[in-house]
DNA sequence: TTTAGCACTCTCAGCCTGAGAGTGCTAATA
DNA sequence: TATTAGCACTCTCAGGCTGAGAGTGCTAAA
């Protein structure tokens, strides 16, 4: 649809301007590329792709901005060619260590998760964000459940991705510590290996198959179940707000609000990288192709960490539409990889 | 050391410019408050304040502003007064509510400090700061071990406050699940009732008492035991951060980026709080009497809450200099004495 | 000791200006 | 026909100037 100079010119703009915010000319153009044209012949061009809608003009006599459409076309391209680059060349090592560091915290899930976001923040100047894995996508390893200070119990859900929940409620108060063990080895020795939300639709089944000899273990082992996997919505791991405040698209002050009202309810993002989870490869989404409003004015890239090939959460970088994306698809691919890898 | 007259007009200064942000002048000072002095006597009084570092002056042809001495003045004399003033009763009302649902999620530690503090910074639009109980201030409730994957184990740790903490480590693969369970009926039926720090002493001590029949069992206690609390730091909660940009104090960007970093690495709050945590009553901490260097532009107003007298953590607000004090005092006393309460 | 009066100082918003950068259009050129 | 040189035009931005407004400090009178 456009022709190879236009691309030419126009992946010019968006690289000038992605690593100086600054509105690009036609003269800045063909000083910096020599592609062979003179200012005149680009000014044409680039009226061009102003009516096309892939670059915007402050004003009258400024330089060239891209607009969403514009960055939409450079990424696309860059999926062409998607050689690393130089700056991606330097960081290659530095995630070499980071792998072996997520080797040695393998343990502690949340620890690494948190390590991870950081990292991603620190490297990148944007956000990091991760999703721990879903209950449902979870895979069932062991439950356990002790009592507690009079009436209340305390149920330990072990996955087998390393996820440790803890949950206490109330129970009735004739249930003994041998009855809670027994529900406990029931549900342990039948159902690891299901998914924790799988669990529950089997054992509702099963009591009512089974109505005739409607079993006291299962029902009481329905009702502790359902009290001890009902948790919070899943927390995500947010970490840059701070690094993100230094760069020179965030100077105003309204915007730091609007970015730190985005990403203070979670919920928000959480909605968005779900709708992405189930993607292949890295997903970039720019500016107003953002489902969700509050993150119009920004970008997203997301990639998906999986245990044998089931997606199991997302790891994504959220920055201002003028990303660098190259950068930011390396290294949401990379981490996002390690994360696999460890869990493997 | 001030007469009646200069304390007068000082405090009504100080609640003026915490009202409004502009500095005060003579004139706007004789119309606000009716003290009976002509503008030209309040500016000797002015200058006078101004001297001795109560006060000071944006340029000479500005009103005055407080300086950190001067609020220390204004907060001190509220302690003697410490009536509840207007605003203060409109709050009394939320905050009954606020108890009410507290003792609603009693059983979530953890829900219950996000949830204070969110209530903090929502309602003052400062940032709402909690620190949950220290490893060396909680009680042993109990401990179990549960096998998992190999030759990991997990820890289960309960404390009396209902604070649950778990660990994954690796141990020797020759340990059978009947051993962790003899080393956690060992520790649960001698121990409970003393602070998780004070088992550890007193198991080293008692392996060396007993030498001469070196027990395997505690031996091995030691050691499982050791492993298991070694917990990441303790982390704190805040909140607020988004609240607290949208006062004027910090319509300036680098403030906003000053504050950030501040509470980015919760270690140097949890300092400042540490240093408070055995203070009676509540705390303020004026600017730059701030021990730590990034929070010398800030104000802290702080109360320990207790389980039986005996302090376990500390709740605060973060926030301008300029800050309403009055309402911080209250707002922090009362949130701590209900986190007390619901203790009990 | 307090107050009235007055000259003085400082900020701030508004206005203007010239330099600089970049454009669009037109006519000439290869 | 596609490209380019030239030129007038437009817009921003920093800098300087100005008058209004607010508040002070000092002095002399009450």
């Amino acid at each position: 649809m456009l022709d190879d100079r236009s691309k030419q010119i126009l992946c010019a703009i968006v690289q000038s301007y992605i690593s100086k915010p600054e509105p690009v000319g036609s003269r800045f153009v063909t000083k910096k590329y020599s592609f062979g044209f003179s200012p005149a012949t680009v000014r044409n061009i680039m009226a061009d792709l102003e009516d096309l809608g892939f670059l915007s003009q402050p004003h009258t006599s400024a330089g060239r901005v891209p607009t969403d459409k514009g960055y939409r076309f450079y990424v696309d391209c860059l999926h062409d060619i998607n050689e690393p680059n130089d700056s991606n060349v330097d960081m290659g090592e530095f995630l070499c260590h980071f792998a072996e560091k997520l080797e040695g915290i393998r343990n502690d899930i949340n620890g690494m998760f948190s390590e991870v976001t950081n990292a991603l923040s620190v490297m990148s100047n944007y956000i990091g964000v991760i999703t721990p894995p879903k209950p449902e996508k979870t895979t069932f390893n062991r439950i356990d459940f002790i009592r507690y200070k009079g009436d209340r119990v305390v149920a330990i859900l072990l996955t087998e991705e390393g996820v440790i929940k803890n949950k206490i409620f109330t129970v009735d108060s004739r249930l003994t510590q041998e009855d809670l063990n027994r529900i406990a080895d029931y549900l342990n020795s039948e159902y690891s290996g299901h998914t924790i939300d799988e669990i529950k639709g089997i054992l509702v089944r099963k009591a009512h198959r089974e109505k005739a000899v409607w079993d006291k273990l299962i029902t009481r082992a329905i009702k502790i179940y359902g009290q001890a996997i009902s948790f919070a919505e899943n927390d995500i791991f947010v970490s840059g707000l701070y690094d993100v405040m230094n760069l020179p698209d965030f100077s105003d002050i309204s915007r730091i609000r609007e970015i730190s009202k985005a990403i203070k309810d979670k919920h928000t993002i959480l909605k968005l990288l779900d709708e992405l989870s189930d993607a292949e490869g890295v997903s970039v989404v720019i500016g107003n192709e953002n489902p969700v409003e509050e993150l119009k004015s920004l970008s997203v890239v997301a990639s998906t960490y999986k245990e044998k090939d089931r997606p199991m959460g997302v790891v994504a970088l959220i920055g201002p539409t003028r990303m660098d994306y190259s950068k930011a698809i390396y290294m949401v691919d990379t981490i996002a990889k390690c994360i696999s890898r460890t869990f493997d």
